[in-house]
RNA sequence: GCCCGGGUGGUGGAAUGGCAGACACGGCCGCCUUAAAAGCGGCUGCCCCAAAAGGCGUGCGGGUUCGAGACCCGCCCCGGGCACCA
């Protein structure tokens, strides 16, 4: 039977098979005749004759894939071909189009990966990278291969190192708001300007004063150690329930030297440049939010009995005067120091914990706070925990005495890990005052009846001068207040810290960094770049059992002895030195990564300023340049996205790059799901195996129950871009891609509905192939006059689709177009070339093959973007529904000539039977519309 | 709890405040065929009905308007983000 069918179908249909070889054939005409590069404006991507050199840029950009193992299932390329589309269409409607792609490698899964099949990860990565780039190619998109590179080429790495080097030897100039060369920090320190006490230190002490101000620093402060992954991690990704987000290991807070970088600094451009970009508001929201800016007041609290001042941080200075005890993070500095040696008299006894002393007291619940884990200290509906440590502390406006307690509901690294409790106008401060029994005094007049912690606006009370003030207006006053007084000051402090930027893996970049002996780290010159990642075998983590918060971690890099351990003259003759065996985490290969494709392969320079600008310089002032559009998921909308801009922002401080933005524009797509079934047991079943019969899902003769969401292998749901080119074609599954919903939405994939596609490719290829004889088709006889209008008003639909990424309306223009040829005995060259132009960006390999057969040499992809003529755009004649009381009753057809007055008799003439004589109050003519009656 | 999105036929989805359901999948019918597939053509929101003609319809309840899927108010449900950040 089946090779009956197939003997039977015409020699010269649009099959699968035809659109292989079709595919392969075109991919490889591309590839000879570098049809998809692009031209710089200089060095050795220059081509002054290219079609497009000198016309106006277009950079597109998809976020870049992580090979993994796995290969690609049909959810991963719906982005990349959506920047194909609309990339090929600028191209030909006259853009010089940048559209690059490469390979972003180092970090944790191609390592843990690595690990599980026992192979190097340099040899699973290039496996990897290779095999995603044939699956790329094979549909079809067209990139500017010249311009491919992965994170992990050496070649490229180098520079991500030669970043690294200048945020290292960088600091932030709060005078200036910007980052500036620490030589020229180290200048002002030598010529005096900082003051005298430089000249007193000694060459170390100097050193580490520098060491102090630059943007990528060493610190030993409270990080996120995951012990069961081996590493620390950014708090960017640790869940907000306390686990990784790699491998959902839980995560402890532990205090660990490890290398930083001063993103804080850069907290308010980050904030306030969001303004100049083209995102979607809740990506933008997302990073407002992470970075958690708050204004308000540093105030300090005398300790009672003793020299120390706590310094608070608080949103809401108007309320100092119901602040009625305070509370320090357990692991604050200044704790010890407070704690007397006994309980003072009349000591509360739920205040004490149980302990005989102070000391003992705190020391019991900091141990206890250090066993739990993020998600037990944050678990919802807690109660609040803490102890009393013996100390008092003294109201600044209005000597009230009150108790400091230790909780663990104050987070050391935010404000000043201390704060004034005000339960009054204070949730978690009422929660706490309540456990204590401690004194609650409102100074905002809560409504009548009001229970709890008042949060909103009123009218202060009990504050003595502020009485009667607003919220807002007494906020102002107060901080007027303590800055006269010496007591406080106005402050901003943020969410967002600084970025850990070092992990215990073998499978990232090196620093750039050697120790000498003092133990302080010291710049490679450019020239020893790159630090080469050394090979060993010995590469898996160390890693720990993921309960165990007391272990410590271990680098692989420590392990290759003979590396470590190198001889180099740094200018002052050879010496040994030790080398940083930390390596950057994952993200900082993809956080300049949009940069280089500008200048793939320069030796000298990160990218030639000429590129640079452009490509990505601003086009007016206050445009902040960048990447015309970017495409990719909306997960990356704070981790990549904000690193990435934090990086360029040095770059542009430093004179690098003239755009202070990476990514201009922003397009977040939606995902393409799946349904998985499940059989009576629980147990998932292939999906392919599963068919539906009378609305219910059967896998062999027993039912299963359908589930909706991610595709994946333990899901056993996943479809493939190859199945889909085998048994469809590469530009089928491109077309259903883009047909199937709106890019930026989620969509479930549907194989059956693939042949849909297929089938409106198919009459397309028939428009113009004889499908028995494989002869053209086509006459060169004029188009019929309605026929005409279809396709202009088609044309003029399909290019405001195409400019507004809108390919799923843009496709189904193009079926109706198809649809409306089809019924023709021989189709007129008048509309078909428009057609096989318009479906190109879609189905490009039969849009060349077709382009060819209508007599045309060579590639269609920098022939002109059909235009609508506007004289074929108005209507011969406009049909009127007439609306009688909202419901259409009866329709008038007019020329376009006719007026108002004669649309609205005829149209009354329509409805006359429904009027039956009735007089309307009111009729309406929206011309061009409709005509609205009303009785 | 707070902040974003979103709810339209059996399904994916269309609709500058102006004829709801474009286009596609699926389904039904027809042509072609010995037959089937493919292809081509027709029908396909729901209810009533032989048909015509009606009636009802965009999560629910109100409102604005000649006219609301779209705008306003109040709910419900789904998805996502944030959540001891002082």
């Amino acid at each position: 039977m089946v090779t009956m069918s197939e003997t039977e179908t015409p020699p010269f249909r649009y099959t699968a098979a035809l659109a292989g070889e079709i595919e392969l054939r075109w991919q490889a005409f591309w590839d000879a005749n570098g049809t998809f590069h692009a031209p710089n404006p200089a060095g050795e991507l220059a081509d002054p004759d290219h079609p497009r050199a000198g016309a106006p840029k277009l950079h597109v950009q998809d976020m870049f894939p992580y090979p993994s193992g796995a290969g690609l299932h049909v959810g991963h390329p719906l982005g990349y071909i959506g920047t194909d589309c609309y990339t090929r269409y600028q191209r030909q409607a006259g853009f010089n189009v940048l559209h690059p792609m490469g390979f972003d490698a180092f970090g944790l899964p191609a390592e843990q990966y690595a690990v599980q099949t026992g192979t190097h990860p340099a040899v699973t990565t290039a496996a990897n990278v290779e095999r995603y780039r044939q699956q790329l190619r094979r549909l079809g998109l067209a990139y500017d291969d010249r311009r491919s590179f992965s994170t992990t080429d050496p070649d490229y790495y180098r520079w991500t190192q030669w970043i690294f080097l200048q945020v290292f030897n960088s600091w932030f100039d709060p005078s200036a708001g910007k980052a500036r060369p620490i030589q020229e920090l180290i200048e002002s320190y030598e010529s005096g300007a900082r003051g005298p006490e430089w000249a007193g230190l000694s060459a170390v002490e100097k050193r580490q004063l520098i060491d102090d101000h630059r943007l990528a620093y060493m610190s030993e402060a409270p990080v996120n150690w995951c012990p069961g992954l081996g590493t620390v991690l950014s708090n960017e990704e640790v869940t907000p329930d306390g686990r990784s987000e790699r491998g959902n290991f839980p995560v402890f807070k532990r205090s660990l030297k490890q290398w930083m970088m001063r993103i804080t600094t850069y907290g308010d451009r980050l904030i306030e440049d969001l303004d100049t970009l083209d995102w979607p508001e809740p990506v933008k929201l997302m990073q407002r939010n992470w970075i958690g800016r708050s204004r308000g007041a540093h105030v300090d609290f005398p300790v009672a009995s003793s020299t120390g001042v706590i310094k608070v941080f608080t949103t809401r200075p108007d309320t100092l005067f119901g602040a009625t005890y305070m509370v320090l993070a357990p692991e604050h500095e200044l704790v010890d120091s407070i704690v007397p040696a006994a309980w003072p008299q009349g000591t509360h006894a739920v205040w004490t914990g149980g302990a005989d002393t102070p000391a003992a007291a705190v020391e019991k619940y900091r141990r206890e706070a250090a066993e739990k884990t993020e998600e037990e200290r944050t678990a919802d509906g807690k109660v609040k925990t803490g102890v009393f440590t013996g100390a008092f502390a003294v109201n600044p406006v209005n000597g009230a005495e009150i108790p400091v307690f230790i909780a663990d509901y104050v987070l050391a690294g935010y404000g000043t890990g201390a704060i004034m409790a005000v339960p009054g106008q204070d949730e978690r401060d009422w929660a706490f005052a309540e456990v204590f029994e401690l004194p609650i005094i409102r100074t905002v007049e809560a409504p009548e009846g009001f229970e709890g912690a008042f949060t909103g606006d009123g009218p202060a009370i009990n504050s003595a001068w502020l009485d009667g003030k607003g919220v807002a207006e007494a906020k102002a006053a107060m901080i007027d207040w303590l800055e006269a007084e010496g007591k406080g000051k106005g402050a901003t402090t943020y969410r967002l810290r600084d970025w850990l930027f070092s992990r215990q893996r073998y499978w990232g970049e090196p620093f750039p960094i050697v120790y000498d002996e003092t133990g302080l780290p010291i710049a490679l010159p450019d020239s020893m770049l790159p630090v080469v990642l050394p090979d060993t075998d010995d590469f898996s983590p160390r890693t720990f059992d993921p309960e165990d918060a007391d272990t410590e971690p271990e680098t692989p890099l420590s392990r290759i002895k003979e590396w470590v351990q190198v001889e180099l003259d740094l200018g002052d003759g050879p010496k040994m030195y030790t080398r940083e065996t930390n390596t950057m985490p994952q993200w900082a290969g993809s956080c300049w990564y949009e940069l280089r494709y500008l200048d793939p392969h320069n030796e000298s320079k990160l990218v030639d300023p000429a590129n640079e600008s452009y490509w990505m310089g601003p086009r007016a002032d206050g445009d902040c340049g960048g990447v015309d559009l970017y495409v990719g998921g909306v997960e990356h909308a704070v981790l990549h996205l904000l690193y990435s801009r934090f990086w360029h922002k040095v770059l542009f401080d430093l004179g690098h790059v003239s755009s202070f933005e990476p990514f201009k524009k922003l397009f977040n797509q939606g995902y393409i799901q799946a349904y998985a079934f499940r059989d009576e047991r629980g147990v998932i079943v292939p999906a392919e195996e599963v068919v539906e019969r009378d609305g219910r899902w059967y896998h062999g003769d027993s039912v299963v129950n359908r589930e909706y969401g991610k595709m994946g292998k333990s899901l056993k749901n996943v479809v493939t871009p190859d199945e889909m080119c085998e048994q469809y074609g590469a530009d089928t599954f491109r077309v259903y891609e883009m047909a199937m919903g709106p890019l930026d939405v989620s969509r479930p994939w549907e194989t059956r509905a693939v042949v849909g596609s297929q089938r409106f490719l198919q009459r397309a290829w028939r428009l113009v192939v004889d499908e028995e004889t494989g002869a053209t088709r086509v006459t060169d006889e004029p188009l019929d006059p309605k026929t005409r209008k279809v396709l202009h008003r088609i044309i003029a639909g399909v290019r405001e689709d195409m400019e507004e990424l809108r390919f799923n309306t843009a496709i189904a223009k193009l079926i109706e177009l198809t649809n409306a040829l089809t019924p023709q005995e021989t189709v007129s060259r008048e509309a078909v070339e428009p057609l096989v132009l318009m479906i190109s960006p879609f189905a490009p390999h039969l849009a060349e093959e077709l382009w060819g057969k209508l007599g045309h040499e060579g590639s269609l992809a920098y022939t002109a973007f059909p235009v609508a003529d506007p004289a074929q755009l108005v209507a011969d004649a406009i049909t009127y529904p007439v609306q009688v009381n909202g419901k259409v009753r009866g329709r008038v057809e007019v020329s376009p000539e006719t007026t108002e007055d004669e649309v609205r008799a005829a149209a009354l003439a329509a409805v006359a039977e429904v009027l039956a004589g009735k007089d309307p109050k009111k009729v309406i003519v929206v011309k061009g519309r409709l005509v609205s009656v009303v009785v």
